[in-house]
DNA sequence: ATGCCCTATGATATAGGA
């Protein structure tokens, strides 16, 4: 089974070459992030004729999250259970599904903005809550192939920023940001580190500065397994190519393979 | 030396991204 997860900065905006990747790297699973367009507008259509069911989160402007599979879709559950609001609404950043044997949700962790900004406080205690509902579904069925995946907004190690020095007062490598990864782990979650490509392991390249031509990137784009998944896997990569050409996200797809 | 982006929206600016 080949399993990818990519924040495609608007579906819409993106679906063409949303439909080229799926066409050529043919993945079974795929979790998106950054829709940004409401459930009911998801070009469900383009998708399902390359054989893939569809659950997709959106409420509109901003967020958004989805699952696409072609090896079955069940079980679906769209928001974390006890999800935290931000300034009164349930955002639409997680949905989890069953599908071709394992357990996945497709997840866009907030942002967290500034250090000292709501947006953060919220940020870890999202966190929290995807930790409990981790704790709670892999008690139940500990033996299941199990795997959070999406744009996880934090960057686990130094390494996985271009320069850590131009890091210092923002998001995404404080030690509460990384503690909050490391709790997740706890519940018996491990990082699958992709391959490096050209010697860098980055998901995502700012639009500005030209970032991506001068390898200043940072992996954010997570995936975190039980060792049910681990143990299957075989291959995982970034596909840089993806954030090349014309109309690109700013992230590019991480895919994994796995004998499942 | 400095700035160089992209998306969606009741839009001709703004918020958000990270």
């Amino acid at each position: 089974m080949r399993i990818a997860t990519w924040n495609v900065n608007s579906v819409k905006s993106r679906l063409d070459r949303l439909v080229e990747w799926l066409q050529t790297a043919q993945p079974d699973v795929v979790a998106l992030q950054e829709l940004k367009c409401a459930s009911a507008d998801f070009p469900e259509m383009p998708v399902q004729v390359l054989g893939y069911e569809v659950a997709a989160h959106g409420d509109g402007r901003w967020n958004g999250v989805a699952l696409l599979s072609r090896v079955g879709l069940s079980d679906v559950v769209r928001d974390l259970p006890g999800q935290p609001a931000y300034d009164g609404s349930i955002e639409p950043r997680a949905v989890g599904a069953t599908c071709g044997g394992a357990r996945v949700w497709s997840v866009y962790v907030p942002n967290g903005r500034e250090p000292d900004h709501d947006h953060y406080n919220y940020k870890l205690k999202w966190f929290g809550v995807l930790r409990d509902t981790v704790a709670m579904e892999m008690a139940a069925s500990p033996d299941l192939p199990y795997a959070v995946i999406g744009d996880f907004n934090v960057a686990p190690e130094d390494s996985d920023v271009w320069d850590i020095s131009l890091f210092a007062q923002s998001t995404h490598v404080t030690p509460a940001e990384r503690a909050a990864l490391e709790d997740l782990r706890a519940t018996g979650l491990a990082d699958v580190m992709p391959r490096a490509l050209k010697g860098e392991p980055y998901t995502f390249w700012d639009y500005r500065d030209g970032a991506f031509h001068k390898g200043m990137g940072m992996r954010i784009d997570l995936v975190y397994a039980n060792s049910a998944f681990t143990s299957r896997v075989t291959d995982a990569y970034v596909d840089r190519e993806a954030r090349k050409g014309t109309g690109p996200s700013d992230h590019a797809p991480v895919v994994v393979d796995l004998d499942l």
